[in-house]
DNA sequence: GCTTTAACAGAATAATGTTCTGTTGCGGAA
DNA sequence: TTCCGCAACAGAACATTATTCTGTTAAAGC
């Protein structure tokens, strides 16, 4: 799946060819540049366009920062539900949420790239209330789904509020040493060794 | 050890008295208000000082965001390198990792989280060279560590550069999630958990 | 005591984010 | 089809904020 793809079912139409423009551009001047750094100038200039129209679709800088924000986590989500719908063990659920980060973050390394970048702008916006709702529906989605009868009877002895850290910090911390060039690998070609690290940490099996 | 030590250790001296003011208060400015949002303008009101002083310390904005995460780098490895001389088997090597990075938290929250939060900011500016040399530097030394000879001859099936993530991954997750009140418990509380964690996952005995 | 230079002050300037007024053109209702 | 309403866009005007520049003060070195 490309960028234009992620962008045409998140922004579907003819009308919004421009709004998907400003996005994809802007995404990259924040990439190459830094969110603080790159300008409306840039973007305006990069989609050749006039800043009435991207004030008009995004109200602001943080607007546009935010659409681009939430719209990687809401592809991030749907591609971890699709990975942990396959799952019944407590095992595989662990698996799945370890999969499905790390093959996100390799099919979308400039969408992933910028969610690292734009996460603390966002907590300090005017969003950070609904950036918190999802975080905390997460947890506690994922912590509902391991508790479910028949799993994770054998992991009762970490504390729940550990459970995420402890599931996907690993990963996380791997995928931003890829995203800033201090690694070679994908994270993908580790993600079996990320994902048994994972289950071993918090004492399966 | 509080901020006002951390920083007369690091700026000495009565001439550096304002340098240390504007850093303290600067850190408290970008930690309330985020450090896009946090104007040179309310920097100066907070240390009623003039803006040609600020400038002159520190250059720039970005400059003294700079000078603030460097202070933090070094504080923080300062205080690993006391707690890695502690050790000497590979065990007691990862628990000192982690247990340096955790304590090091929950001893300066403030400092932390501004860590967190300019990362970013300084790996797409001027400095961002020294910072990618600090970290191969660290990662470089922590492997000659691990690799020494009697020591982490039983983890030599995990991959080099998946080392570092493995190690204080989680223990960075659950940090970020501490400082930005998702969660309750300090991460101190958990110290002893995550080194456990981290140690299982790299297939400690 | 004299010189040099870092520390500071604050007005002036430049860069950049944001608003505002207007124009265009598509899409749906009569 | 024709007309109306509104979203999409343009770009000049405006406001905010970062930065520079010139001048002043006071501490350190000789």
């Amino acid at each position: 799946m490309q960028t234009s793809d992620l962008l045409e079912r998140c922004y579907p139409g003819n009308r919004a060819q421009m709004k998907r423009t400003i996005l994809s551009q802007a995404l990259d001047c924040f990439n190459a540049q830094g969110i603080e750094a790159t300008t409306i100038e840039m973007i305006r200039v990069a989609c050749a366009t006039s800043v009435g129209a991207i004030y008009h679709h995004f109200g602001n800088k943080e607007g546009l920062v935010a659409a681009l924000f939430f719209t990687a986590l809401d592809d991030q989500a749907s591609l971890r539900e699709r990975y942990l719908a396959q799952a019944s063990t407590a095992q595989e659920g662990v698996y799945a949420l370890v999969h499905s980060y790390v093959d996100w973050v390799d099919s979308q390394p400039e969408w992933a790239r910028f969610q690292f970048h734009a996460r603390f702008a966002v907590t300090k916006g005017p969003l950070k209330d609904e950036l918190v709702a999802r975080n905390k529906s997460r947890n506690r989605q994922l912590l509902e789904w391991l508790a479910a009868p028949g799993r994770g009877d054998e992991l009762q002895r970490v504390p729940a509020e550990l459970m995420p850290s402890l599931i996907i910090g690993q990963a996380e911390s791997y995928c931003r040493a890829w995203l800033s060039g201090r690694v070679q690998s994908s994270p993908k070609t580790y993600r079996d060794v990320l994902a048994e690290a994972a289950w071993r940490s918090i004492g399966g099996e």
